[in-house]
DNA sequence: GCGACAG
DNA sequence: ATCTTGTCGC
């Protein structure tokens, strides 16, 4: 007997609608840079060395879970930049009420994202961020709409999209896990070094990123909104002291650690 | 039936 | 996403 309102499998048809929302809301993407901060290209003996002077504040988001698909907590994260300290971090707890669909992520994790963002808009202002790196992809996804475009076309914030894993393409554009795989070990040599994840239509999805010389795993970088996919990957660069860049790699281990000192798991009846 | 499946 | 110790290697 479950006391909670556990959420049920979405109907075929509601999986329909939500696809006609991203269809819909992807008219409002912007996949060129539109930031309030410049980029400099600056030339060292034929090195060409890229610069965000202007740049000082980028957000990392990301959830955590507890025991269950349904708690979670959301967290949002502010990276000093260049120094990648951070200077602020809240979280929510939140009950979700849709399981985990690959494609439609943003429909289960949007909404408590948002809510932190307008929490810090109205107390710290000052501090909101110029750039949001997301846990999860943008345009990556098979109707270039993922949790990285969707959260920014409703906040109206430039995000770039992060994901630990590849997801596949398959819409004749031959981007499969075997096509990657292969890609990627045999031009991945050294940290920085990039794979555009173009199909066969000769469309660019995204990109899979070497973080550092010794981590062989890559990275799968995807325009957010508001933002070209150099800048994303020269960002995401910039940000990556691990694998994993710092803005969301705090998201996701500080959001743990909440939840390791706030919440008693059913384990503690057992002492 | 089989493979895929961001988080 | 999450469950989890040691262990191999620089």
């Amino acid at each position: 007997m479950k006391n909670s309102n556990y959420y049920s499998n979405p109907s075929i048809s509601q999986m329909e609608e939500w696809a006609r929302v991203q269809t819909e809301l992807k008219s409002k993407l912007i996949e060129t840079d539109d930031l309030k901060f410049t980029k400099t290209i600056k030339e060292d003996n034929g090195e060409q060395i890229v610069e965000f002077d202007e740049l000082s504040y980028i957000g990392g988001v990301d959830l955590s879970f507890e025991n269950n698909e349904e708690d979670a907590i959301a967290s949002l994260i502010i990276l000093k930049y260049p120094s990648l300290e951070v200077i602020y971090e809240n979280f929510s707890a939140v009950k979700l009420s849709l399981p985990y669909i690959a494609g439609f992520l943003a429909f289960r994790e949007v909404t408590p994202l948002l809510d932190l963002l307008q929490i810090l808009k109205k107390t710290n202002p000052d501090i909101f961020p110029q750039v949001i790196i997301v846990d999860g992809n943008g345009t990556l996804h098979p109707r270039r709409f993922g949790l990285a475009s969707h959260l920014g076309v409703l906040a109206n914030v430039p995000t770039i999209g992060v994901g630990k894993n590849f997801l596949q393409i398959d819409d004749g554009e031959n981007l499969t896990m075997a096509h990657v795989k292969a890609a990627v070990k045999e031009k991945l040599k050294k940290g920085g070094d990039t794979y555009l994840l173009q199909g066969q239509s000769g469309m660019i999805w995204g990109a899979a990123v070497r973080s550092l010389d010794n981590t062989t795993n890559p990275i799968f970088v995807s325009v957010g909104h508001r933002i070209s996919l150099e800048t994303s990957i020269q960002i995401v660069l910039k940000c990556c002291r691990y694998r994993i860049p710092e803005p969301t790699r705090q998201a996701d281990i500080r959001s743990r650690e909440f939840i390791r000192n706030h919440i008693l798991s059913d384990q503690s009846i057992l002492q």
